[in-house]
DNA sequence: CTTGACCTTCAAGTTGCCTTGAAGGTGTAG
DNA sequence: CTACACCTTCAAGGCAACTTGAAGGTCAAG
């Protein structure tokens, strides 16, 4: 119970925000919204973070850009990180419903690159003037 | 219901809608955003769209779903419309810087995956007991 | 013992992306 | 003709995820 050697050392909200790249308040909001908490608090009341912290803070920021709500994402570290035991067909339910969300954001994300990639391409085709590029649109069809 | 199936090419903001599974008012926030706008204007004033809208709000869709704002894909829309220039090193520049993202969000969505296989598998291993019965609340909402 | 960079809470403001409501015009079926 | 489901504009409302500001406490350095 006294000082442990230096498994875990603990960074105040300010070096969390910088490893991680995010600002301090929104640490804060964070906690407010049971997103993620401060391991402890100092004995003035600062918020004393683990190094797992910066972690999952880059999990969270992952998520999110791609598309998940703060909201998913809390659900999705309740399963990850209990994770061991908190196992029953309910949560393997949705699991297995949120794989599928992300195997459609897959596509959805290969879609977009697909309609990128096909823009670059013929752009760099028509080096020099380029009299049409054409729609930036889904799966090979059509022009206009 | 007078919705009518094909009228000729153009369909009115209501069948758009219900082709590409969102509602009006969104297509006139579309409109007004300058994200998509219908190809011309019945004589009373009705919007008409070509069918190509719905290929177009599908791609929006998309985009949206893994993280893109409305602005980006405005970006993204307008990269076509014959700019002359439009084929120079600036927009191949924007193309390529936008790849990047894409790669990056690509980085990101097989990190959630992984994640959710991880949770999902141990899930599976260890069916039967469950120490802790996490609360699990349904899907929260989408959108975004 | 003061300075300055940290930290604290609480409250209000902002931005993005719609959604909802009011008031009214349009077009076809009965 | 009347219904009625469409459409129109404009304005306000709402929610997520922060951001900003005020007022003040903490702490190592000089």
């Amino acid at each position: 119970m006294t000082t442990k050697p230096q498994t875990d050392q603990l960074m105040t909200i300010g070096q969390v925000a910088q490893a991680a790249g995010v600002t301090t308040p929104t640490l804060r909001y964070y906690e407010e919204e049971g997103i993620l908490s401060p391991t402890t608090r100092s004995r003035a009341g600062y918020r004393l973070y683990d190094a797992q912290a910066v972690e999952q803070l880059q999990f969270i920021r992952s998520a999110q850009a791609v598309g998940f709500t703060l909201d998913d994402i809390r659900t999705l570290l309740s399963l990850d990180i209990g994770n061991a035991k908190s196992c029953q067909a309910e949560v393997q339910g949705l699991l297995t419903q949120r794989l599928g969300e992300v195997n459609q954001k897959m596509k959805d994300l290969k879609r977009v690159q697909a309609a990128l990639g096909r823009a670059l391409d013929q752009c760099r085709r028509s080096n020099g003037e380029c009299a049409v590029i054409k729609k930036i649109r889904p799966a090979g069809k059509r022009r206009r």
